[in-house]
DNA sequence: CCCCCTCCTTGACCTAAATCAAGGTTCTAT
DNA sequence: ATAGAACCTTGATTTAGGTCAAGGAGGGGG
């Protein structure tokens, strides 16, 4: 469980591996997601260059821990990762879900620690991307500088909208925000909006939306009730998107 | 009430000003707090020649309005000033709240538009950075441009200590907390850290940390039944801090 | 295949904070 | 100096969601 993707480092150079994941930048469909558009072919490589990829993940383990000495940042290419911060009485908040195409563990660099845990909620491929190459390229690279900042610009628009949401709005409203959320970030990787697996359980969705389990199964059951969703445990159908949408009561 | 910063803009010559504040970077108290350390002088001053000083924004006064097109980042020189969302349902919510040294704004870089509103809660001078001069020259400082990151990567842990506040602790531990945050950054300015001033009202204060009016106003009254707090309208002397610590939980 | 463990659901009850209401204080502008 | 407005406090009541409790379902390892 506690095993570290660290201790695979080793053994870096890129194999046949049983998963499916393609071995480079170029050819990778989550470029449009992941890597800024206007990178030039050669760029791209350069880019390539720094990024190293490890064996996949298997679920519970970790990507990094809080406390860590940061390093990387990290890009999903398959699976699911959670984050969360321990805090120094031991209760965790998990602050963000990431799915392929996404980027985590940014908030490793003011400190040079890791300032939260990744944990893979389901098997998981990521690459890792050395922050000290990435800053090296950021200063050759105008557009990739730009991109990165971007990139944290938008995280940290993302965790003001979170803040909003736990700050004012009620159990039902969070819970549709966040099924709104994944099912938009689905549709962004051309898979379908309205019917989807969780890879978190009940308990990682009621911290993340700081609800208790009880909660977020209670308004599952009403939404259900309401013909918005078909819930078979992980396994979500949005029947109604505008009544979710209604409920949310936020435009995403 | 409604006067822009921007519309200030063309007087940009740095005149004689009742204010005292100072008129250069390198002279600024607040450098060690607002620059790199490792920037040697004429990199500073490079970093001088991009920024811009305007005349003080009044108390209300906007420094920047969501939706509004992004230019630049702001460090506040003296004063305070308030960032908050509006959503499109009309509803504020209060993301921060900023002192002198610290640097608000970067929540526009993502879509280069603001994704917040920022407001004078009083008379503030404040030093713009156009942002398109900041990624050239960070481009050429990699001191510069790690600071950046840095400073990007450290407003996305606060936020995340905030989404763990709201989304775990008790009104009681959320005031204990932004008054213990206050008065750390206090100390910081050589300030004091036992007595100060709140810039921000009731309502702010509740709108940030997910709490109404009453409820902040009944916990200061607790605080002052404890011998915690001696509360005066906007003026606050922590009478125990490390009682004040207890309540909040909260190691800062 | 079955046991165990983790995860999920549902119900009964409780509590922290919201809401509603009213009165007092401070600030601002004239 | 004074009127009005914005801000703050305090009390009474309500309520959304937490807590406690119990039972059921899924799934992975032996």
């Amino acid at each position: 469980m506690d095993i570290r993707l660290s201790e695979n480092k080793q053994k870096s150079e890129p194999k046949a591996c049983v998963h499916d994941y393609q071995i480079n930048c170029g050819n990778c469909q989550l470029n449009s997601i992941c890597l800024p558009l206007t990178l030039e072919a050669d760029d791209v490589e350069r880019l390539e260059n720094i990024i190293q990829r490890s064996t996949p993940l298997q679920k519970g383990q970790y990507l990094y821990r809080q406390d860590d000495a940061f390093s990387s940042v990290y890009a999903v290419r398959s699976g699911a990762i959670k984050a969360y911060n321990t805090t120094d009485d031991g209760q965790e908040q998990v602050t963000g879900f990431y799915f392929p195409g996404e980027i985590l563990g940014m908030d490793g660099i003011g400190t040079n620690r890791h300032a939260s845990s990744a944990k893979a909620l389901e098997t998981s491929a990521v690459c890792e991307i050395p922050f000290s190459s990435l800053e090296k390229l950021c200063a050759k690279l105008p557009s990739l500088q730009r991109h990165f900042f971007q990139l944290m610009s938008r995280e940290i628009t993302e965790d003001q909208q979170l803040i909003t949401l736990l700050s004012k709005n009620s159990a039902d409203e969070r819970v549709a925000s966040l099924l709104l959320s994944i099912s938009i970030r689905n549709a962004k990787r051309k898979l379908s909006a309205t019917h989807f697996r969780l890879p978190m359980s009940r308990v990682d969705i009621g911290n993340y939306l700081g609800l208790t389990v009880e909660t977020v199964s209670r308004v599952f059951g009403r939404m259900q009730k309401l013909a918005i969703l078909s819930v078979d445990n992980k396994e979500i159908q949005i029947l109604d998107p505008r009544g979710l949408q209604n409920l949310a009561n936020i435009q995403h």
